[in-house]
DNA sequence: TTGATTATACGAATATGTTCGTACATTTGA
DNA sequence: TCAAATGTACGAACATATTCGTATAATCAA
């Protein structure tokens, strides 16, 4: 596999979030998108371009304000990630990850429904 | 909350996973445990050094050999670093987590049975 | 036209994490 | 006993991520 040890900071994945939503973005979009008060604009852009140096997105330099998109799969990237945070903090155990996520506040009535949905298809394969 | 904005680096979690698992170790404990041959005993004396002066392991230095033992609680940790991720990779919704975490190879039968189980408990409150 | 705005490029400062070398003390075993 | 082994302390090198200042070019608006 080529596109195999992406492992994007905390700052780029804020940045793939929007380039994700949006799909084509620039600079300022995606700074004003953040909305981080704590942070430049040219931070943003030298984040971007870093990204674009490590071959995370693409951009359309034709016009001066150049256009950027993210080249690395959305799905692909979160599965990595997910891999990584099951082994270094949940010892290999998938479970163990599911239940502390579903755990908290976040997961709502209609979010658990969704998963056990999944859960039904997972089980008729 | 005093305890709160912990974020272990993944050097320390690896040193963490020891700990909670063993409960009281000495260094070389778990070096070996860890048993990386791509670093050197003092790196992680260092590193739990370090982890000493943030407050995540206590240690006992009345004889030689000091023995180290886990401070912050391993529920908890898991549970902020879960959070974090959901925000900060799946855009707030832990349902897209666990089913990311579902789809991979390391979820098993067994372990699916467990979350299915895990899942009635919770509507049942 | 020309000054203000908006854009990129890029070097450098800062912060943090990881790794190791080395000094020094204690313990052990031949 | 005393040399080897084992332990801690600690500074420093190195890597990486984040942030910003500044130079410079392009665009816009009065």
């Amino acid at each position: 596999m080529s596109n195999n040890n992406i492992k994007p900071t905390e700052g780029e994945m804020e940045i793939l979030q929007v380039l994700w939503k949006k799909g084509h973005c620039t600079v300022r979009e995606v700074h004003e998108d953040l909305n981080k008060k704590d942070s430049g604009y040219t931070t943003t852009l030298k984040l971007m371009q870093i990204m674009h140096e490590k071959g995370m997105v693409d951009r359309d330099t034709s016009s001066k304000t150049h256009v950027y998109r993210a080249l690395i799969n959305r799905e692909k990237t979160q599965q990595q990630l997910v891999n990584k945070m099951i082994d270094n903090v949940f010892n290999g155990s998938a479970a163990r990850l599911v239940m502390q996520a579903l755990g908290n506040k976040t997961a709502s009535k209609e979010e658990i429904d969704l998963i056990k949905e999944y859960l039904n298809k997972l089980e008729n394969k």
